[in-house]
DNA sequence: ACCAATGGTGGGTGATGACCCACTGATTTT
DNA sequence: AAAATCAGTGGGTCATCACCCACCATTGGT
């Protein structure tokens, strides 16, 4: 049984998709058993590396509708990892920060998300693990330029973004998301 | 602005992840623009590469469910892309095979794929897509272990030419993918 | 003070993708 | 020839996302 049709095994595209989808199926499977998902990984990531910000800031700098980030941060205060204040002020605005028990949390994720990292890069030594992070690190900061306009997909962007994903048009440069 | 945390761009995971979906996403976006899917891509694929076939050896050989073939033969066999005829020797079975103008089709698509790939590894040059290659290779026929049950998709093989590693023929296992 | 713009929310919507089950022919068993 | 089994279908279900819109509170003009 088996055996991957050898025509698309020589993609490199075919290779990065199905391996970047077992790693983040992997990770959302981790991040699940702390009934946490991708999304509450990267709003913590953010703030503890960019500090406390309004909801707005964090919600294009992640580039998740802010709509959802809202649904993102009701979890994490639920779970006491974040705390919002209104902006004194402007009382419209609301700081998001991290709390202690956040940075705990945030740290503990990624350890998991390393633990993965673990398993799926398995098969290669350190030196490799080394190369590989190197190479994706050069196409990352690559915008992708034009592309297919398919319906949905406007081909935005905008000058350093990154990934636009298609389905649905990019604004400009955002960032991680985790989600789809 | 965009800033992905950093914090983020040190997990190869969170790296390979996001590649591989702006990769996937960008490919499914050209093969909608003549109206085709990924699976369609990698039943085409298949069957070019492993001859005609009965459907429950192509599902379980791409790892799709049986139901869900269906509907993408229903697709290709509209298209004229390839053919069902019932085998003779035991009628409950259907033989798959790709017409003249799947082949066409296909190489059409895998046209539009590599394209779509030099976008992508745009700031690598040849011998660092190369390299690219053979890690992700490596990665792919790496069974992911346990861990975090990703049902799906086993791994390996192909027995193709292009692999760096020498010779060993395949186990086998499960294919694609393109979905899931 | 009034009005337009803005931050944050809540409540949907639509598309996608995997999975499942019941049903029909055909084949094999016994 | 009846029973069990199997290939192929058809028709859902469920979960996940990204996205959108109407709405309240608060500001910044002017």
């Amino acid at each position: 049984m088996d055996t991957v049709p050898p025509s698309l095994l020589d993609l490199t595209s075919f290779l990065l998709a199905r391996t970047g989808r077992t790693a983040r199926a992997r990770l959302a499977a981790r991040l699940a058993e702390r009934d946490q998902r991708l999304w509450h990984l990267a709003v913590l990531a953010a703030l503890a590396d960019s500090g406390p910000q309004v909801q707005r800031e964090l919600a294009t700098r992640l580039a998740i509708d802010p709509s959802d980030l809202v649904k993102v941060l009701d979890d994490l205060t639920r779970a006491g990892q974040v705390e919002r204040t209104r902006s004194t002020t402007d009382r419209r605005r609301i700081r998001v920060s991290l709390t202690t028990t956040g940075r705990t949390a945030l740290a503990d994720l990624l350890r998991q998300a390393r633990a993965v990292q673990d398993e799926v890069l398995a098969p290669l030594d350190a030196e490799e693990r080394a190369a590989l992070h190197r190479l994706l690190l050069r196409l990352h900061r690559h915008p992708p330029a034009s592309g297919t306009p398919t319906p949905g997909t406007p081909t935005p962007d905008t000058t350093t973004s990154d990934a636009p994903t298609p389905g649905h048009p990019t604004p400009d440069t955002p960032i991680s998301e985790p989600g789809r």
